[in-house]
DNA sequence: AACATAAATGAAAGCGCTTACATTTCATTA
DNA sequence: TAATGAAATGTAAGCGCTTTCATTTATGTT
């Protein structure tokens, strides 16, 4: 591998000369940066990223933690903040949390003993006073889908208040009445959340939602599953089950069907997130959109802006969800 | 940030000695040891990966290219290549290369650009010649699901014509005669061995595959349901269809239905690839397990013994599919 | 006690860049 | 034409580590 060494003696000038037309430093004359360009392709020389690092303080490289590297969620996520980044010529090193506070704790120090220039992370255990003290650390990093008022503007959220409820309006202006709700876990502030806007959208309207008719999963397939079922099996009817995400969305929907019942006629179940399987589940899944994408572009832009200085574009750190009309919900009569 | 010389001078030793704690070098005696750490700890040290990689001519990552971040399938790849790399404290730079030659190229010379000390490679559009061309650079990489046969070692592949094979016998040991095929883009190798294995075990049986009965998809979800809405409108009945992925496999089911068919009753259902939302299909989808998370770990496992020579685990290079049963295939009487 | 040997430590060069500062070159202007 | 200031280039000191080689210290042997 060709240095800079070679390509300064090659081009006849000194290293800084070299280093300037690098990084299209202005004050190089048009002949002596030809004559450097060329003894760069002869030697077909590419700068040490390691060494230019080490000179200039400076990684080009953002961490980025989320829970998990598959699942549709995080998926979207990821390739959103990646692309934004790369083309910024910026580099992102991801791991995962795992939703554990140990684990995410560890793969936030591993971020850092990489000598990342930021972070984005997306945790769920770890504390607001963690935080904060990275954020006394001078650490820099944004947050996605965690809202800590302290630190408002590097927080990336969506309003899930308002998705539960639209999610409600949605429900109600289909007619239905005998209404089941599958909850997230209640520790998250994002199901919280959005099971205040679900509720308060039926308060509106004066309908009640019966306890009997609640149940708190966590967020997976099986729990929605689980949940489902025991709803079915309480006795207590409903017409209509509305989850907090689409993968308990995913589990009720076996479980109301292998309990004979049809989806939409007998219920109609409605989700959250709209991850990309939800086309693909029978019927259509009607969902609440969340913009991960969007988000995740916007996260990977305050990096860009604050930390970098690359980009002035304008930034948004609340985001609105949206109800996607599909199959799964049906007017009740 | 505290640097290796308050370390060495807090702790009164050298440099030396203070690295080679670091490093867990043998020969430091314990007292000597215990001060070098007791200085780290009252600093709050930690060692500037840039620098150590500059010293030591190894970053420590390895580039990881798929063709998109999102997606069940390369989700689950990304999972468990970065867990396994983690644990050996190595990151991992993951980029897409979107299944186009430029940005295939484009996605490896930003690995490269990255000081990458190896990289694991899921490429489509790629050419063996510049697969070999790499290799004859001296950059250290491997392939997965790919094969080429110079550099078999470094190749992690799927016996898609086994996988394809045991499609073919799970559909006429249920007994079906009338066989649609909705096949992968005869480009890719995966495809056409997987359809190969297929014919091959209708062959074994003397069973005719109607060429009216075959569809070239893009393993897409919409040119799924595209094909299986032209197999139907054709008029060539058929009992079961088979498609050569998963993502395939759903545009089907909804195109099946969207003609007022029932699955399984009407016609049954198998993919290939088991990715997780198989699950959440109605019926649960039958399809060809690809053991995408092992083999991931097994690349993983590759550069780890290859590159940095930090594990003698055994190698497998060639993986085997197999059935996994579920709803959406059924018995023809 | 003197020596040989092994273990522990230190000195210093080097990894490949960036950049502050010094110097040279060039174009203007009086 | 000499003085002046701006533009172009060079010099050299880092950036924070690793590692070779030399030196010192400890251990064991006769």
């Amino acid at each position: 591998m060709a240095t800079i060494y070679e390509v300064s003696a090659l081009a006849g000038v000194s290293l800084a000369t070299v280093s300037r037309v690098m990084n299209g430093n202005a004050n190089v004359r048009e002949s002596t940066k030809q004559k450097v360009l060329e003894a760069m392709a002869t030697l077909d020389y590419r700068p040490s990223s390691v060494a230019q690092s080490l000179a200039s303080n400076c990684t080009n490289s953002v961490g980025l933690l989320v829970s998990e590297l598959h699942g549709p969620f995080y998926g979207t996520m990821m390739a959103s903040i990646e692309s934004e980044l790369r083309r910024a010529g910026k580099h992102c090193i991801i791991t995962a949390g795992h939703s554990e506070e140990k684990s995410e704790k560890a793969g936030i120090e591993f971020l850092l003993s990489r000598n990342c220039d930021a972070l984005i992370l997306h945790v769920e255990k770890l504390s607001d006073e963690y935080l904060l003290a990275l954020k006394e650390k001078d650490i820099s990093f944004v947050l996605i889908n965690r809202q800590i008022d302290a630190i408002a503007e590097q927080c990336v959220t969506l309003d899930n208040h308002l998705g539960g409820y639209q999610m409600g309006q949605a429900i109600l202006e289909a007619g239905h009445q005998k209404i089941a709700y599958l909850a997230g876990p209640s520790w998250k502030d994002d199901a919280k959340e959005r099971f205040a806007g679900f509720k308060q959208a039926l308060e509106e309207k004066g309908v009640e939602l019966d306890p009997a008719l609640i149940f708190e999963g966590n967020f997976q397939e099986a729990s929605g599953y689980k949940g489902a079922r025991e709803l079915l099996l309480s006795g207590h009817e409903f017409t209509a089950l509305c989850c907090a995400n689409d993968e308990m969305a995913a589990g009720a929907m076996n479980a109301i069907r292998d309990n004979g019942l049809d989806i939409p006629n007998d219920v109609s179940v409605v989700g959250f997130d709209n991850v990309s399987f939800t086309q693909y589940l029978f019927p259509r899944l009607t969902t609440i959109d969340y913009p991960v994408g969007d988000m995740g572009q916007m996260a990977a832009r305050l990096i860009l802006k604050n930390t970098y200085k690359t980009t002035t574009s304008t930034i948004q750190t609340l985001f609105k969800p949206h109800l996607v009309k599909r199959q799964s919900l049906q007017p009740q009569e």
